[in-house]
DNA sequence: TCAAATCAGGACCGCAATCGTCCTGTTTCG
DNA sequence: CGAAACAGGACGATTGCGGTCCTGATTTGA
């Protein structure tokens, strides 16, 4: 219950690893090397954090991506709203598509949208400072589950 | 993202519907006609939430279900509980298969628990008196995709 | 001006977890 | 003893997600 997606933990990996030297430029391929992941995945999830405004992207030869926020500046909500979309507990809540057939008459929405509210202030408390704290220099490779195989390059 | 399962949904209606005659015994056949959720579906609702503790069973001839507990007894962290079980943000915290190889060393994983607490918390100040307060007379069918074909009996 | 590097955006496929159903016991009452 | 109802698990379909790749746009440097 509550497993927030794949990606999201491959975000906060990421920009984790962008936070220790911010305002440095980093090309995709060289992310992935040095957080181990995948390429294909490591460059999507960077497109997505700058979609999402999260982080800075330069196109071109001497090109890259960029934290450029102070690592306080970024909560947990931001990033999960990038790679995930909006935090919503409920299908009946955002009403995005035709998942509610009968969602004006539905009088358990408004309550649920408490709930939301708070979950969401919840994650909004913690920022990307909290999660990068003790991490300075431990590897970080959580959360892949069983794609341990071929060792990672090891910063190659 | 966070979208909490059907099942979830599903207990919300079953124990809305049973929190308006406390102590009352229903069949699962009868709790299906009630709501307009398919049967199996609903009689495997009200077993997961037997055993969860919720609600209380009695077989036999005139047999049934009955909610024993007062609906404000009844957390929401309880009802996902029951139905998807512990609720906890990421694959990292429970720690329970494989998911994290590097578990021991993953600095991040202390501070998602400060989150899930926190998730936690907003979902154990609701209760299931909160989510049927104000629905007594309106029909309750939210969270049914697109089987909303053959209308509901209708209480038959 | 041209070529290389790098990001942008989307299409596509495969897997996995979930959803929903059903079947076979077990218990209780008439 | 038979019917009614719950208990528990097995099973198949489907939806969404994770992961990869391809094509285009943009910038830099020779």
């Amino acid at each position: 219950m509550f497993k927030l997606s794949r990606m999201a933990d491959y975000g906060v990996v990421v920009l984790s690893r962008m936070a220790r030297q911010p305002g440095e430029l980093v090309t995709a391929v060289e992310m992935a090397q040095r957080t181990g992941l995948p390429q294909p995945t490591v460059a999507k999830t960077l497109k997505l954090l700058t979609r999402g405004g999260l982080i800075a992207s330069h196109r071109g030869v001497q090109g890259g991506y960029s934290l450029e926020r102070a690592p306080e500046q970024v909560t947990v909500t931001e990033i999960i709203t990038a790679l995930d979309g909006p935090v919503a507990l409920t299908a009946c809540v955002e009403g995005s598509d035709d998942n509610c057939a009968v969602e004006s008459l539905c009088p358990i929405r408004g309550h649920w949208e408490r709930v939301n509210e708070a979950v969401k202030g919840a994650l909004d408390a913690v920022t990307l400072a909290d999660l990068t704290s003790a991490q300075e220099d431990a590897a970080i490779n959580f959360g892949r589950p069983r794609a341990a195989k071929a060792a990672a390059p090891a910063d190659a």
